[in-house]
DNA sequence: TGGTATAGTATGAAAAAAGGTACCGTAAGG
DNA sequence: CCTTACGGTACCTTTTTTCATACTATACCA
């Protein structure tokens, strides 16, 4: 993809967190127990079931989502995390903690405008 | 854009890293000195003058990025680093170095899959 | 017999992101 | 007078990502 050498690595790490519901996906995993694949649905209301596969076939081929088939009827698939993918979890958390604070920021800067136009 | 209430700052604070160029912008300008319009283009060379441009106005209007421009004949815009987009900094090196223990990883995955094979 | 739940796949359409080319005005250098 | 450099904008095409809908097989429950 990018052809920049020795900074492309930035990128790397992003395609294992990119895309618009894998941070999500990623989040409720992080949490430790593992889910099923319906369970993720419900956790994720919005995301079609197409979606959730990609996604979830993405992560398991990074190994970092582990994916077991119980041989059932009606089938049963756990999705749970790598200890791989828990070493994302610093990551992700501080990609959070920016995010929050971000936010807050632009809070505050509209709270000022409006403040100043009503002068 | 996400709906699930709670965990979107994930997406808030990717959206300030996210785009193909961006983390190169970044990491050009994390450098500390003040680019021109063209000497980005030179760094990023694979880049069209129409992506740099949308994704400086984006930077700046995040007020990550400052742009200055001189009034002059041939024009000349400097963009740097703001203040604030300093503190994507230690969140950039961050994911910069899990993503070059990934691509080391992967590297020895695979040397190791050729050895069993070989063998 | 018909409905529900499970974990998907297939197919095509829509939306978003990125790319390609041409063009603008001005001025300095040859 | 022609070319180059500068920092873009306008317009259109291509690529990538996401969405929507329908469909699969099997077992259990009523």
């Amino acid at each position: 993809m990018q052809k920049n050498p020795g900074q492309c690595q930035f990128v790397v790490a992003m395609d294992s967190i990119v895309g618009k519901w894998k941070p999500t996906i990623l989040y409720h995993l992080l949490q430790g127990k593992p889910l099923r694949f319906n369970e993720l649905r419900r956790l994720l209301p919005d995301i079609t079931q197409r979606m959730l596969t990609l996604y979830l076939r993405e992560l398991e081929e990074e190994e970092i989502v582990k994916r077991v088939v119980y041989p059932q009827i009606p089938p049963k698939v756990e999705y749970s995390i790598t200890a791989y993918g828990m070493s994302l979890s610093p990551v992700l958390e501080m990609l959070h903690r920016w995010g929050v604070a971000h936010i807050e920021r632009k809070r505050l800067k509209e709270a000022e405008n409006e403040r100043t136009e009503t002068d």
